[in-house]
DNA sequence: TTGTATGCGTTATCAT
DNA sequence: ATGATAACGCATACAA
């Protein structure tokens, strides 16, 4: 159990172990004679060293450890995001912790503390509401931090995110060029700023299309398939027998659950009702009816977050940066033209 | 940027640092005058201090980090895992670093490597196939590991799993149940155990009930929706006209595919086809049909991973135990009774 | 109850 | 090209 140490394998060869140490970093091995950089090699494989990242650590003021903060672990959308970010970090040699706020705004403060007391070289964030901007603006400060999917406009922290506008813009465009002239929006919590950007780009275009809209804002808390339902209940119940017949979904979960209660309620999609969601989580395209949706370009958000994590690191003193990826429509079996 | 330490704290109090350190400590607390504490208290509040993981885990020889291996993180099932795991690890002050393998076995080692060297308190590893047997089994000599979900038979590994092949009898009995005398699998990757397992159980239970089985197995790599499409095309071809119509997937992205692929060969499920799949990751209930499964406790066996690693963490002598839970049948519209 | 001294394993600086 | 030494920040054994 006792681990090797770079002493143990100075000893064993009669050499000091800063030699050692300078043998094995990868940077000064020129520092030291080929020969003797060749016996450390082998002492270290034939006693299993395995260095020390805590001390190297201490010394060196770097842990190589990046502390990633996401709302809901169970959130099938954020798998691809962990994929990018884990797959963006690895190429750099840096490591993930992974902690979950499950959206709570006592728990994103108890967490950035954590994060900080662990020394973390960056944090990644993809949780945050409107309450958590002072606590991000203030760990910003103390650490290069990126947030991923969620934005927080004019906070001056690096952000790698998509244009929640566009995409509701391009759902209210979908709609209407099906021939929908009643539309229906649920919305998801307004004080995440993802969803509050998609609201304004669906009321937009449907304004711009003079087009009429019911807003169905029932101030949920989070975005669930049951979320998904009581919107619906609540659209049907507001609009008696003369029902909108395009409806966008602030993400997919609350479009399912829509479908659903729609479909108890003998309204069929999409014969009676078109829906759209949102993200294009993993199984929607095998839905039935098969979801369109919007894209959300989620594997690339993570891996980007974590380049422009990496690139922090080496450079701290860098200003602010903004990558705005695009949405992209996918069509699918949910939405149709309306009947004549 | 130049963060606060216990000298800070201690000079600017006027006592030495490790009256500072007492008096944070949470168990040494009592040693310390109750006058003094309150002041250190204070000052640490005023100064903003912080702590340093790095250094206290170099002097106490831990970390309170544990290593996390998971095969995909795109995978839809490991979803709750990882949530189960999250908050078990949470309740007892640990935080996780995340790590992928890809199910690739260089991988797996590689990332042994990097978690030993960060000196991790422990392990849990839920990727794993049998050529990485020996890797686990030095890696469980090194530090305290638990095996989730997947396991290893007699590897004198902590294992918390479920029980595979009485997953497999509960799907073979309710195709069986339902009137269906010609079964077929489709087999996932069975140099993983999970899989292994739920073969054995299944073939038991039809054998013990003298029924027809069709074993479709093409060592496919990943249990995929398209390795799912591969197999279907595979099962048709070979029974030509005369399919079997209880199908038992290893999987439910296998599931899916197979399904896929039969409605484009016009065979309608469950008009036509049972399809029972496994695991019971998110949405399945939402798909149409929805899916017949048998449900794998991922949240539990995650939660109860993280606790079984507090334990043995604590006591490192502790001999392996076995966890293993059991898996349930979820009924359905996947499957119905075949039609007389 | 508090202070002193030491070492955890590494790396950086300085000297040789 | 290598060795000696110090320091990173903290926790503990021991002394006072």
């Amino acid at each position: 159990m006792e681990s090797v140490t770079l002493k143990d394998i100075a000893e064993h060869l009669g050499v000091d172990s800063s030699t050692v140490s300078r043998a094995l970093s990868p940077d000064k091995r020129n520092l030291v004679n080929p020969a003797t950089r060749r016996r450390v090699l082998e002492a270290a494989e034939v006693l299993g060293y395995r260095g020390n990242q805590q001390a190297s650590a201490l010394r060196r003021g770097r842990t190589g450890i990046i502390g990633v903060i996401v709302a809901d672990l169970g959130n099938p959308f954020i798998g691809p995001v962990l994929r990018g970010i884990s797959s963006g970090l690895g190429g750099k040699g840096l490591l993930p912790i992974m902690t979950e706020t499950q959206d709570s705004s006592d728990e994103l403060a108890r967490i950035c503390n954590k994060l900080l007391a662990q020394r973390v070289d960056a944090i990644i964030c993809t949780a945050g509401r409107q309450a958590d901007r002072a606590v991000l603006k203030r760990l910003a400060k103390e650490v290069p931090t990126v947030l991923a999917v969620r934005r927080f406009p004019n906070s001056g922290i690096t952000t790698v995110s998509h244009d929640d506008a566009a995409g509701g813009r391009l759902a209210a465009e979908h709609l209407l060029s099906l021939g929908h002239t009643k539309l229906a929006m649920l919305m998801g919590p307004q004080d995440i700023w993802s969803f509050e950007g998609r609201t304004q780009g669906f009321s937009e275009a449907v304004a711009a299309a003079d087009a009429e809209c019911v807003l169905v804002d029932e101030a949920i808390h989070l975005p669930t398939l049951d979320a998904g339902r009581e919107l619906m209940r609540r659209l049907l119940d507001q609009t008696a027998s003369d029902h909108p017949t395009g409806i966008f979904a602030e993400n997919d979960s609350i479009a399912i659950g829509a479908m659903h209660l729609a479909r108890e309620h003998g309204l069929r999609c999409p014969d009676d009702l078109s829906i759209v969601g949102y993200n294009d989580v993993p199984l929607t395209a095998h839905l039935t009816p098969a979801l369109t949706t919007i894209k959300l370009p989620a594997y690339e958000i993570g891996r980007l977050a974590a380049e422009l994590v990496a690139t922090l690191i080496e450079d701290p003193g860098r200003s602010a940066s903004t990558v705005t990826l695009s949405p992209e429509l996918v069509v699918r079996e949910s939405t149709r033209s309306v009947r004549i």
